[in-house]
DNA sequence: GTCTATACGGAGATAGAC
DNA sequence: GTCTATCTCCGTATAGAC
C-alpha cells in the first residue's frame, strides 16, 4: 500500500475533521448541517460521505480527537517533572480545552448527544475511561509524595478523589458554557479550597 | 374572568407539560417530536399549540417546572431544622433530581440546548441563577453554625464555596447521564472527602 | 476521489370544521 | 378549545458524470 496515497488520505480526513469542528462549534452540532461542513472544508457533500459515513460519525471522530488530547496532555505532564498538584492538574485540563476549542459549548452538546446516539455514547465512554485512567495515576503519583495526606496509601486516596476531580472539571465546562457571568478564576479559587494541596 | 376557567386551563397546561416531560425523557429532547408529545397526551396538535407556541416553549416551561422545584426543596429544607451541611446539600438536591426524573439524560441535554436556543438560554439563566441565590443562603446558614471553619464570615466562605457546589451537582448529574458504570454512592463519598464538615 | 444535482423522508406548524 | 388533515420546509444522503 502506497504511503503517499495512504497520507494524502489522512490528510484530507484530518482536514474534513477540522471543517467539521468549526461547524460545529460555530453553530452547534444539531444546527450545523453537512452542508456547513462542506462549505466550511472547501469540498463537496460527494467528498465528506466518501470519508465518512455521515454527520454522526464526523462528531464522534472530533469528539475522539479533542478528548484523546486531553489525556495525552496529561500524561505529558505528569510523566516528566514534578506531579502537578489536583488543582493543577485541573488548570492544565480546562486550558488544554479552552485551546481545542474557544468556547466549549459543543463540550456540552457531546455529552447530551452521547445520551441518545448509541455510536457517540461508544465513543465518549472509551475515551473517557481512558482519561479517568490517566488521572488516576497522575493523582496517584502526587499522593505519593504527599504521604501525610494519604496515609500511605496513594492509590486509594487518588481512587477516591476521581470521581470529585472529574466533576469538577465538568462543572467549569457546564458553567463556562451556560452561565453569562462565568468566572474561571473565581471557579478555580474555589476548587483550590476544597482540593488537597 | 371565571377562575374555574382559568383553573381549568392551567390544568391542561399542567397535562401538557407532563406529557412532554415523559415524551422528551423517553426519546430525548431533539428526537421527541410534536407528535410523541401528542400521542403522550391524548390531545391532538391543534390543542398543544392553543397552549405552548411549540416545542422550544414547551421544554422551556417544562424546564422552569423542574428546576424551580429544587430551588423550592433546599429553599424549604434550610429554612426549618437544622441547616443542612454541604453533602445534605448535594444529596438533597441530586435526590430531588432523581424523584422528579428517572435518569437525567434529558437535563444534560437541556444544557446543551441552552447554549444554542436563546429562549431556553434566558429561562435556564434565570433559574439556576435563584438556585444560586438559595444555595448561598444555605450554606451561610451552615457556616453560621461553624464559625471555626469559616473564620467568622460565614457570608465570605459561602460565596467561597458557591461555585464548586454547583459543579459538583453538575458533575454528578453529567456522570449519571453519560457513564455506564456510575455509582452513586462512590461520588457522594468522594464529595464528603472533599467539602467541608 | 470529487463534483453537481436531486430524491427522499420527516418534523414543525397551520387551516378550517366542529 | 379541540380535532383532522395537510402543507411546507429543510437536512441527509445518494446517483451519476467526470
Amino acid at each position: 500500500m502506497p504511503r503517499v496515497t495512504e497520507a494524502h488520505r489522512d490528510a484530507r480526513r484530518a482536514q474534513i475533521r477540522a471543517a467539521a469542528l468549526r461547524a460545529f462549534t460555530a453553530k452547534g452540532y444539531q444546527r450545523a448541517s453537512i452542508s456547513d461542513v462542506v462549505a466550511e472544508s472547501g469540498l463537496s457533500a460527494g467528498a465528506i460521505y466518501g470519508h465518512y459515513e455521515g454527520k454522526r460519525a464526523l462528531f464522534a471522530a472530533v469528539a475522539e480527537e479533542v478528548l484523546s488530547r486531553r489525556g495525552t496532555e496529561l500524561e505529558a505532564a505528569a510523566r516528566d517533572g514534578v506531579p502537578p498538584s489536583p488543582v493543577e492538574v485541573l488548570t492544565l485540563l480546562m486550558g488544554g480545552m479552552t485551546r481545542d476549542i474557544q468556547d466549549n459549548r459543543v463540550i456540552v452538546q457531546l455529552w447530551a448527544e452521547s445520551t441518545v446516539d448509541d455510536m457517540i455514547h461508544d465513543v465518549v465512554q472509551e475515551v473517557v475511561s481512558a482519561i479517568q485512567g490517566v488521572l488516576h495515576g497522575a493523582l496517584r503519583a502526587w499522593y505519593a509524595t504527599r504521604p501525610d495526606l494519604c496515609a500511605g496509601d496513594p492509590d486509594a486516596a487518588a481512587e477516591l478523589l476521581l470521581p470529585v476531580m472529574l466533576g469538577l472539571a465538568q462543572g467549569y465546562l457546564v458553567q463556562r458554557a451556560m452561565l453569562d457571568d462565568f468566572d474561571p478564576d473565581r471557579y478555580l479559587r474555589s476548587a483550590a479550597a476544597v482540593l488537597p494541596r
